[in-house]
DNA sequence: GTCGAAATTATACAATTGACTAAGACGACT
DNA sequence: AGTCGTCTTAGTCAATTGTATAATTTCGAC
């Protein structure tokens, strides 16, 4: 009796399934969804063409598996950032860091969202995604109005993420279209305003 | 002689391009940009596929004349609100009255800033579009601002007009992947808000 | 009604597309 | 070394793509 508890395959084939969808990444970034082919795919991860096939079926499957990859890994990252004990300044200066610098994952984000927008399947998942990101940021906010007595203002925490939410992703669109003005200046005047609750903060607990 | 001061054109001409710029637009709403092919387009004007060669040389040349034309409208309509001399609430009501209403309208918009992100000719004209709207808004912002007695607020009036932006696209944004979660609550806080604003600017002026 | 330019149609074409298959290479096991 | 399932390759296929062109129709000016 074989003693191995599942089927063996050949190590490569996790690798060469991975360096597709490394490839797409790279391919989502430089020409768009659209201008993805099976040939440039199996050309940019050095594989055969017939791979495509074999591994994935479709192209269809083959983003499927590109969205679910790409949005785990952002969930993960989401969900490490704001369940620290840090204050909720540095969690936001953090997330502002991501913003300046990971200009290629913002391109590959909004790809898919836009691949999504004309595709039922791709679009419940992107929408799974958002729900779990806001829930992510819920208990971090609704922590920061307590700390920075904005609890009984006008916003709910609700209205609070979604104003952060939306902000963020309206700034990622309108860099992507090469758009910059006003945007320093406002996350300058978010920081200083933070800065200011945070210190009150401080001062307070002492 | 003859007096035609321009050579006469079957009156069909223009006529017959305005069938295909507006088929363009439905296709972008119903299956997006990357989905469209010069068959399918021509099929939905009820035009011949020959057509587009004829009127518009190639499929990239009339792209780019849909996104002219859409983004010519766009910016005569912010122009439009904005430019009244009613106090900013009303302007405000206006705008999310178009949030609501014109969702083929943003969808439109939205598929061809993505068509833009990969194609450099499309993203300056995106970015113009962009700048143009954040100048009409900016008078009307600044007046509020003023109005309001926000003026010596954390925010210049560049950061409000990027806060205001940048919220619109985000909820946008989500709308598009079917998330509506906190949209309603975010934006009722602020015109309840604003309301409160108005009314004590009313108040001040009696 | 005839003429000629403009508009429209039908058709063709080369190139590219996603999908598929048969054959061979590889690599871990006995 | 031999075996067997996995992986990889090269090549094929029909369908679709954007573009082009030749033939036809339309329609106002004369």
């Amino acid at each position: 009796m074989t003693t191995q508890p599942k089927p063996i395959r050949n190590a490569n084939r996790g690798e060469t399934e991975r360096r597709f969808l490394d490839a797409a990444e790279r391919l989502l970034v430089e020409v768009g969804y659209a201008g993805i082919t099976a040939r440039k795919l199996a050309d940019e991860a050095g594989a055969n063409l017939g791979l495509v096939h074999y591994y994935f079926g479709s192209m269809e499957e083959l983003f499927l598996q590109v969205l679910e990859r790409f949005t785990n890994q952002l969930i993960v990252r989401q969900r490490a950032m704001y369940a620290t004990p840090a204050p909720y300044i540095e969690k936001w200066r953090e997330a502002m860091g991501y913003l300046d610098q990971d200009r290629p994952y913002q391109k590959i984000w909004f790809e898919l969202q836009a691949m999504a927008w004309n595709r039922p399947e791709f679009r419940a998942r992107v929408a799974r995604v958002h729900d779990t990101w806001r829930e992510a940021m819920r208990a971090a906010v609704a922590e920061a109005l307590v700390r920075y007595q904005l609890a009984d203002g006008e916003l709910s925490t609700e209205a609070w993420v979604t104003l952060i939410v939306t902000v963020n992703e309206g700034i990622i669109l309108e860099r992507l279209s090469g758009i910059e003005r006003g945007h320093d200046e406002l996350l300058a005047a978010i920081d200083k305003w933070l800065a200011a609750k945070e210190r009150k903060a401080v001062d307070a607990r002492n």
